[in-house]
DNA sequence: TGTACATCAGTGAACGCGCGTTCACTGATGTAC
DNA sequence: TGTACATCAGTGAACGCGCGTTCACTGATGTAC
């Protein structure tokens, strides 16, 4: 295996993922470049094109390993049988703090599509929705419509104070922790009442 | 008063926001470049610089401009006793299908703050923010504390539905109508049970 | 084990592009006398 | 009412910039014999 200084750098894709991260993580409102990217991972910014096919296509990567958490974090909550929204809501939020760029890039089609058609991304967002609304039936013994319905209530909640807690003039600048304390009041109504 | 086809133009500022709005209602996931807006106004790009310090200062009048209509919004449901949270969401929801430009820079700070401090525009967004508790707490008959954890509860949750029907691969390219009808979904698990 | 060669993954120079912003300018307006 | 002039609101050429992308190249790797 190629080391980290030779030519040949061996996981240069994974590399660059992590590169864009770490850009984020330290200017999460800036802008993200291809040739920052490269520059980060130590690398000509042509050699970035071995790995994907353009700029669109790196950002999808980082999309697909946004759901991803995503995914691992609902399986966890599933795993336990006593979580509440407010333990959802502010797992979800946590996450858009811990990985702003990959959480952005999730839900912002017009930076990740190519103007074609439906794609793996789309399919890992209805993909993860799906997942959300199967965890909180289990939880809550909610019929399908029903626990769709309550789902998409759910995520949108989180979704919004995520995107709030991230972006508006108004609340950025809060920390992490408080973040995910407003999410769960938010949540809070939303906590089905024990039968 | 000077005509729209004279050397001075007479309402350039707000022809300029027009002119943006319009961009954007036809593209409304696109860029938005000053040069496109003075072209769509039919007036040479430096012309900008007589109304507005910079790009940011236009963004952030479209924006306050947003939170106008938002406000207006409100104090008309406020004039209705018998609004459901259903109502109130659908509305926030049909200004962001509206006006997306302005909705997204309504909470955007990376776009539209110069690296300062507080501002107007953050101003507004708490403004609003407190409007929005005023009418709910009103309408529901809650008290301060809370009426403003309600509020919040709400508002992000519309906020999440409107944000994700605009930008998310996975709600993308639904309809106005649509986008409005799952916001009232939503919000009927926050509607409070009367008493 | 050693050599020839195809393949792969980098480099770095160059491309054109549209952008935000500045600047010296000029045309129109309105006020003073 | 008519003229001089300050002020205001436009113009258009020019600036430098960083961007995404392409291309001919070269260094490293691994396989065939």
């Amino acid at each position: 295996m190629a080391t980290s200084t030779s030519y040949h750098h061996g996981h240069l894709a994974s590399a660059l993922l992590d590169a864009a991260t770490e850009i984020a993580g330290e200017d999460p409102n800036g802008e993200l470049s291809l040739r920052a990217v490269a520059r980060r991972a130590g690398v000509s910014h042509s050699a970035a094109y071995r790995h994907f096919a353009d700029k669109r296509a790196l950002l999808r990567a980082l999309a697909l390993r946004g759901f991803g958490e995503l995914e691992a974090i609902l399986m966890e909550l599933r795993e336990r049988d006593d979580f509440t929204m407010g333990d959802v809501a502010a797992a979800y939020v946590g996450l858009a703090q811990r990985i702003p760029l990959e959480f952005r890039l999730m839900f912002d089609g017009a930076q990740c599509l190519p103007p074609g058609q439906p794609d793996a991304l789309t399919e890992s967002g209805i993909g993860t929705r799906d997942l959300l609304a199967l965890v909180l039936s289990e939880r809550y013994g909610l019929a399908k419509d029903e626990g769709e319905a309550f789902a998409f209530a759910a995520w949108s909640q989180m979704h919004g104070v995520a995107v709030l807690a991230l972006d508006s003039p108004a609340l950025r600048g809060i920390s992490g922790p408080e973040a995910e304390g407003m999410a769960r009041v938010a949540a809070s109504f939303l906590e089905p009442k024990p039968r």
